[in-house]
DNA sequence: CAAGAATCCTGTCAGC
DNA sequence: TGCTGACAGGATTCTT
């Protein structure tokens, strides 16, 4: 379930794994995943030292110390719906189905790209201009930056007859946030899904990036505190527990209502997908 | 232009 | 059991 606060424990993961060693050993099994692969993607990752990762929306950038020719390298990488990334060590270990890429570092870890749907991606960029990617370049604020604030959103949603739900999951209104997230932030908002973006008042808007915020932040610590170094003893990297409110609840009770029993968790589908929330809290 | 549908792909689960 | 259809955490591309 890669949405931000996961990718954001994938993430720092691999910064605990990688960052420093150098990759000796690559491997690209297949040509393609959502796109083309670069053709020098094995070439340019064999051999190479890591410098260090950043993320940027739901995108991992892993920087690349620069070969003696060439200007320093990122590799840019997205998860997809299905993807997830696989720690073990060197040694002792039966073919994984669906593993793209497996890299293996200097001190003997294997660290594997595995996507079923194959809907993830991998490129290289300068690490110069890694924002100027064309997948980087549209992206909206990071929700966890100060700049996104009332304002902001309230600008981006100015004048737009779609719904709400459908507004936040728009990476270029609010970069990071996918279904889960949207549901559990409009529950926490009191935000009805239906709503149309224009018709989202100044309060309502403030209110939607403080829940924003602190559902991100919550998830962030819940996947930092629950997984040893991040990784999980089978060597899953960066994916947890989570407590959803209303994500994947219909028909139970919100516990969020006052007075008689919530009537139940509602599911509707909005642009083909999944929204849970609670329909007498959500106005 | 904006909004919604279709699309890429495989795995899983409910229902028969 | 095996089959079928619905659905899944994303995001681009195609239609209206």
């Amino acid at each position: 379930m890669p949405e931000l606060p996961e990718v954001e424990t994938v993430m720092r993961g691999l910064q605990a794994r990688l960052e420093g060693r150098v990759i000796r050993r690559a491997e690209v099994r297949r040509p393609d995943l959502r796109w083309p692969l670069p053709l020098n993607l094995q070439t340019r990752l064999t051999g190479a030292r890591v410098l260090g990762f950043r993320r940027r929306a739901k995108y991992i950038l892993m920087r690349l110390a620069p070969f003696s020719d060439d200007a320093a390298t990122s590799v840019l990488l997205h998860l997809g719906m299905s993807g997830r990334m696989l720690i073990r060590q060197h040694g002792s270990n039966a073919a994984v189905l669906h593993e793209h890429v497996e890299l293996e570092t200097d001190d003997g870890w294997l660290v594997g790209f595995v996507d079923p749907r194959r809907f993830g991606s991998i490129d290289l960029v300068p690490t110069a201009a890694e924002d100027a990617h064309r997948l980087l370049a549209g992206l909206g604020p990071e929700p966890l930056d100060d700049a996104f604030d009332a304002n902001v959103l309230s600008r981006a949603l100015a004048g737009r007859r779609t719904p709400i739900k459908a507004a936040l999951l728009d990476q270029r209104v609010v970069a990071g946030l996918g279904n889960i997230y949207v549901c559990e932030a409009m529950f926490r908002a009191g935000i009805a899904p239906s709503r149309l973006a224009a018709d989202v008042t100044g309060a309502q808007a403030a209110r939607l990036v403080s829940e924003i915020k602190a559902t991100l932040l919550e998830a962030i610590a819940a996947g930092g505190s629950s997984l040893r170094d991040y990784v999980q003893p089978d060597g899953e990297l960066g994916y947890f527990q989570h407590a959803w409110r209303v994500y994947g609840r219909e028909g139970e009770r919100c516990h969020q209502c006052p007075g008689p029993p919530c009537p139940g968790v509602a599911r509707i589908v909005q642009s083909g997908r999944s929204t849970f929330y609670c329909p007498r809290l959500q106005a």
